[in-house]
RNA sequence: GCCGAAGUGGUGGAAUGGCAUACACGUCGGUCUCAAAAACCGAUGAGGGUAACCUCGUAAGGGUUCAACUCCCUUCUUCGGCACCA
């Protein structure tokens, strides 16, 4: 058994004493910055983590090896409600509490040996961080991008707190699952919404990114290209706008459905016989849930308003119903409905016997009978009973109709969006403070930037419960007003901490600077992100408005690029019997355990062999066994090295540097490691000398990087092998004098034959059909073609 | 419903058109030992055969190809995102 408990405690002391990480700028070398998703500090750290921060050292001290000038940081996302949570049930206060789960963590994250610069080391509870969002957050509301708005929000009724809409999930809240409800308050947003064409577009650069988390944010942006088309109200000849993307079925509109709150309603059923029953129905749909609402296997109910409406592209005037499956929320609250093309049209239009017109065939000049339809039909084909349009594939007449409806005058071609502008105010004590005032005289006042920070008060009694701690803390919420002089009232709300860690990456790059967020020149050099490395949780709300906040610092001519994070990589769960391993389900394995028993190498190793990065990892006990038996292996070559390496174990060895060196390349690291453990295999075959086993402990330093360093310092090196130099295989080694061909026969294997690897196409052939086996199975009948693939393969086809 | 990812031995996984199951775990056998552990060596997809070897086999079915886990079509299953989105 090796020593693993002394060789890492003394290597994470001479990393730390020598300060080997820390990043300087460096110009004669090509920068790489690796940086893995922040923790919050829970003070503990877990399976997830260990798996997340371990993929990153590797690529972090692959490159260093690689002469890279590497940048790998490490901090703390350290604001937030479970802090505050804390808190109160231990009965402490939030700063003392975070900064206790720092402290411990930060020795958890030493005792792996991170490659981590702790000199850069930031926590955004800290004000020289959170200063900066201020700043950041006056810089937007100067640019008309911060805003004030009355509207209906999303709350938490557990939390005591409004919600963004990225932070609902699945009705209920993100973070404690209650149900989310909805409240009529005034808060402060982001407006992200102006940023939503370059976020969308800018998806097409991001090439490095793992498509999911591309179609997600798409999903989530959701862009829809259609057609706002002006029917007009038969009575009164009022406009009533439609949205729709499939304006190729206009001919085919047969009757028009408001939502129910539509402000045109009331208006249009006043005085109808039909006026009793729609109220009543608005009633009774004004009661149901939104839940309720949106669940669509829910039955479509819905009433005639008695009113009509003009098709502006035929004059024909259609009913005007009202009905639940239309929302107010999305597109203009009112559709028109094409039965024939549309499901949930045709399942309504059939409800309530409403007439169905088909205006897309399937097939050019084949005629359908709508009555026939047993539901619609959605696809693509050519246009009928469309007037002029008639005989077009559906997909040109799309946009001919869109151009005409324009020239016309009688509808707009539009783009509607999901996204919405992001809510960022939280009635929490645990955040940063809104950098805002309230003046009687002046209205709303920003906090003038020479008087940043708006510091937390120490002090604020919190207790959870009912509203904001700030707004009862009498000398934060008492100002002067800075325009009038007069007396004001600060803002006591705070924000949501999602905008502490949408910039914290360009922190990293000038940590202390305390005249700006970050240095000009250094997040020039150093940024963007090189390799991002997270989990995939945050695939939309993290990574979203992070490249929100980059855009917004390019307009600010603060930095040149769009986009933050070049390649992205989000890591598996950890499972443990097929279920990912958490506090709650109580299957979790302390990492502490396993590093006191094994040494942190081997845990590293058996987390990077098990499974591909990106994929789930089962955890396994004796997964780790092998991991450590496998170093114990290596432990003892060192002590039988051989003279001589024998020929066919350097070539072995240059084929490992090639494989290696590309596997880890693009983290491929499972594979990499298997190449090694071939490797290693075949020294146990022959033996290596010192050159070998050196490359073998170079190439094996990315992943335990401990046990690596005391061997190099074995081998009689005097530097770190941090200093060493990635090993480069010769070509030349992995030229082979000789083959193994494979033969096959109508495409299955029959022999395989040793043949000089620079041997002719002819003679190769020649051979081939010389072989005993060969021979035999083609019981002499011709072959009527023979594939030569060269290096690899012969097929004969008879 | 739309979008995305995946489905390979007893298990984790490898192979992106050219020997399916590398590497590891597990299991079995051997060496060493008084014995055990450790270590080292070997076997290990299924079925058939004393054996050489043969047949089948990558979720299911079809196709393209001399050759398919890999490409194309259809279907099924699992996971994730969005969703009465007009």
């Amino acid at each position: 058994m090796y020593p693993f408990k002394e060789i890492e405690e003394k290597w994470q002391r001479f990393w730390q004493a020598e300060g080997v990480f820390k990043a300087t700028w460096r110009k004669d070398k090509p920068k790489y910055y690796c940086l893995e998703m922040f923790p919050y500090p829970s003070g503990k750290i877990h399976m997830g983590h260990v798996r997340n921060y371990t993929i990153a050292d590797v690529a972090a001290r692959f490159k260093m090896l690689q002469g890279f000038n590497v940048l790998h940081p490490m901090g703390f996302d350290a604001f937030g409600q479970p802090a505050e949570n804390a808190a109160i049930k231990n009965k402490t206060k939030p700063d003392i509490w975070t900064h206790k789960c720092i402290d411990w963590m930060r020795i958890e994250l030493r005792k792996m040996g991170f490659s981590y610069d702790w000199d850069r080391e930031i926590s955004t509870c800290d004000s020289d961080y959170y200063k900066w969002n201020q700043w950041i957050f006056l810089k937007m509301f100067e640019q008309g991008l911060a805003y004030r708005k009355a509207s209906a929000v999303n709350w938490c009724p557990s939390c005591e707190t409004t919600l963004a809409n990225e932070e609902v999930i699945d009705g209920g809240c993100w973070r404690c699952h209650a149900k989310v409800e909805q409240k009529e308050l005034e808060q402060w947003y982001l407006k992200i919404t102006a940023y939503r064409q370059r976020l969308l577009e800018d998806l097409g650069q991001l090439r490095q990114w793992p498509e999911r988390v591309i179609a997600m944010q798409n999903n989530w942006i959701g862009r829809s290209q259609g057609v706002e088309i002006h029917f007009r109200l038969k009575d009164s000849g009022a406009i009533i706008p439609v949205f729709t993307t499939r304006v190729d079925t206009i001919f085919g509109a047969t009757y028009i459905v408001l939502a129910p709150e539509h402000p045109l309603v009331k208006e249009i059923i006043k005085g109808k016989p039909q006026e009793r029953q729609a109220l009543e129905f608005i009633e009774k749909t004004a009661k149901e849930s939104k839940v309720v609402r949106s669940s669509s296997d829910v039955k479509k109910e819905g009433v005639f308003t008695g009113a009509y409406a003009v098709n502006p592209v035929n004059e024909e005037a259609i009913p005007i119903w009202i009905a639940d499956y239309v929302l107010m929320e999305y597109g203009t609250g009112a559709i028109m409905a094409v039965p024939t093309h549309d499901q949930r049209d045709f399942l309504f239009a059939k409800e309530h016997g409403l007439p169905l017109r088909i205006v897309i065939a399937p097939k050019e000049n084949t005629p359908v009978s709508a009555q026939a339809l047993q539901e619609a039909y959605e696809g693509d084909g050519f246009q009928v009973n469309s007037g002029q349009f008639n005989g077009l594939p559906n997909q040109e007449a799309k946009l001919a109709i869109a151009q005409w409806m324009e020239k016309e005058g009688i509808g707009k071609i539009q783009t509607h969006w999901r996204l919405r502008d992001w809510l960022i105010s939280r009635q929490r004590y645990w955040g940063t403070p809104i950098p805002m005032m309230y003046c009687p005289a002046c209205g709303v006042v920003p906090v003038p930037y020479a008087d940043l920070p708006v510091e937390l008060p120490a002090d604020a009694p919190f207790t959870g419960k009912g509203g904001s701690p700030l707004s009862k803390v009498k000398k934060f919420v008492d100002v002067v007003c800075p325009v009038c002089k007069g007396p004001g009232r600060r803002e006591t709300d705070t924000m949501a901490t999602f905008f502490d860690s949408s910039w914290y990456f360009l922190r990293f790059c000038s940590p202390r600077l305390d005249s700006a967020p970050f240095g000009k020149e250094e997040a020039k050099y150093w940024m963007p992100v090189d390799q991002y490395i997270g989990g995939i949780e945050h695939a939309i709300l993290h990574l979203l408005y992070s490249r929100f906040f980059t855009k917004f610092f390019k307009d600010l001519g603060l930095i040149d690029f769009e986009e933050p994070f070049q390649r992205l990589l989000t890591q598996g769960m950890v499972l443990k019997d097929g279920e990912v391993m958490s506090k709650s389900r109580g299957n979790t394995v302390d990492p502490d355990s396993i590093i006191a028993a094994y040494g942190t190498d081997t845990l590293r190793l058996f987390i990077l062999f098990a499974a591909p990065p990106e994929t789930e990892l089962e955890w396994d006990d004796r997964g780790i066994e092998g991991a450590f038996k496998f170093l114990n292996r290596v432990w003892r070559i060192q002590e039988n090295l051989v003279e001589k390496s024998e020929e066919s174990l350097t070539r072995a060895l240059h084929k490992a540097i090639k494989r290696v060196t590309e596997d880890i390349a693009e983290f491929k690291f499972n594979t990499a490691i298997a190449a090694l453990m071939e490797l290693v295999n075949a020294i146990y075959q022959s033996g290596a000398d010192k050159e070998v086993f050196s490359k073998l402990v170079l190439l094996l330093f990315p992943f335990v990087p401990h046990f690596c360093e005391e061997l190099w310092q074995i081998l009689g090196n005097k530097e770190s092998i941090c200093n060493a130099a990635w090993p480069q295989h010769d070509p030349a080694m992995l030229v082979e004098r000789s083959l193994v061909i494979v033969v096959q026969i109508n495409g299955k294997v029959r022999s395989k034959i040793d043949v000089d690897a620079d041997i002719a196409e002819d003679s190769l052939k020649a051979r081939v059909l010389a072989d005993e086996k060969v021979r035999e199975w083609m019981q002499g009948k011709p072959a009527k073609h023979i594939v030569v693939v060269p290096k690899k393969l012969v097929n004969i086809v008879i």
